[in-house]
DNA sequence: ACCATTTAGTGTCACTGTGACCTTAATATA
DNA sequence: TATATTAAGGTCACAGTGACACTAAATGGT
């Protein structure tokens, strides 16, 4: 017979968002054992009575922390060991939310979260330990986000509605860590036919006017034929 | 406070083998409630005291259906839900795996399945309704299987150690459900320096011997930088 | 010995989409 | 009006694929 278990079961999202031309991620402060007082993801036991499945308690956490919902929302992968949850036996299921640059969003804390703020990623990853395995779960959602940005459209699901190609761009950018030709994204996103002109201009500074464009499918990924090659090698 | 929970937590490998020129997985019969009587993927429980970790709990599925280690084994997707399993809560992570063309497998009857046998997939999937959502689970595998196939060399653990580019070019085609050039494999590998010229070459009939390779790096996976794309349109 | 046949492997060309860089367009300010 | 600055489109080389023709190596029949 197969023996009985139990298994801590959880959703971590890992949610990513852009400003100050810098790639951040949502931390709360846990105050309860174990790593109290730690950094770590704002993830949380699935609720068997609340949620109907796991994207709902991914949805569910999103919500409770950002009050956000209707983001893009992916799976990244599962997690699971003996020894990640000094308790024992434990499973996470690690996603990867984008949201657009954050103004209003009330940070609420929960329980098990007295702090919650946003958290600068640089090159490699995070630069602060953080409780359990989650520095590695951050890696691992920053990987998957790296790759897809190089060959679907997601990255635009970090901007605001309405934006420009250059802001298109910076985004590129500021993921992937390198210089984008700006013609690539022409090309592809106009190429595609995935953006609708909206009427007005942006206008700053005494400079030509940029055209705004918004999503013509708001929660649809493109996949490009080609990734993105990154620079040429002399 | 998080209400208590427990959650019936799985690992369902979806075991691919190409032999008959098509593509097979391995089922089981079960003879347990609920779905007893029904065929279904040859998954089982995670055994908190055996299990170090995910991982570990999807090779051990394996060996104790087909006596194999050291495969190619990938983590697919995990569901879960209220609904899945008539019991309540339940949660599987779904892997692939992928066997050579299984000759001396000794397909083993374990607790809960009474019989063992390959099933040949068609273009759609599975052809036969199956326990719980498992028609679903083999789906998400074939569609990875595929993708992952058409811009990586994974399509060459499905074979055996030394393998033909004619071999290879066969594997891609049933798996795509198209014909692919022998020219692009060609390219991609050759060119890519992922394998190794067997000293022998492989003679049937009366026609010019084919050169017999090897996998430089067996427990490697390429990433070709584009994918194949399929046949021109006219 | 020569040829027909069959599969193995190569050569080549058009096509697609990217990187790189250049040119032209549109605005504000001096 | 000239200038500075960014937006957007034009062009070309390059890489890798699909398509297909061509050459190479073996066998068996005549």
């Amino acid at each position: 017979m197969t023996r009985p278990h139990s298994i801590q079961t959880s959703v971590d999202p890992v949610i990513f968002t852009v400003f100050d031309n810098k790639l951040h991620i949502l931390l709360v402060r846990r105050n309860i054992e174990p790593y109290n007082g730690c950094w770590s993801l704002p993830g949380g036991l699935i609720d068997c009575e609340e949620d109907l499945d796991i994207a709902s308690a991914a949805t569910r956490k999103l919500k409770e922390k950002t009050n956000l919902s209707g983001c893009y929302l992916e799976q990244v992968a599962t997690v699971g060991s003996a020894s990640r949850d000094p308790r024992g036996w434990s499973i996470t299921i690690v996603y990867f939310a984008l949201i657009p640059k954050p103004g209003e969003i009330t940070l609420a804390a929960t329980h098990g979260a007295s702090e919650v703020r946003w958290e600068p990623l640089n090159n490699n990853g995070i630069a602060i330990p953080l409780a359990f395995d989650h520095e590695k779960l951050i890696q691992m959602a920053l990987e998957r986000l790296r790759s897809k940005v190089s060959y679907t459209s997601v990255a635009a699901h970090l901007l605001a509605e309405a934006f420009t190609l250059l802001d298109l761009q910076n985004i590129h950018e500021i993921i992937l860590g390198r210089k984008v030709e700006k013609k690539t994204l022409m090309r592809r996103y106009i190429g595609s036919d995935l953006l609708l002109k909206v009427p007005e201009n942006r206008h700053e500074g005494r400079m030509r006017p940029a055209q705004l464009y918004q999503l013509k499918e708001r929660n649809k990924v493109h996949y490009f034929v080609r990734s993105m090659e990154g620079p040429r090698e002399e």
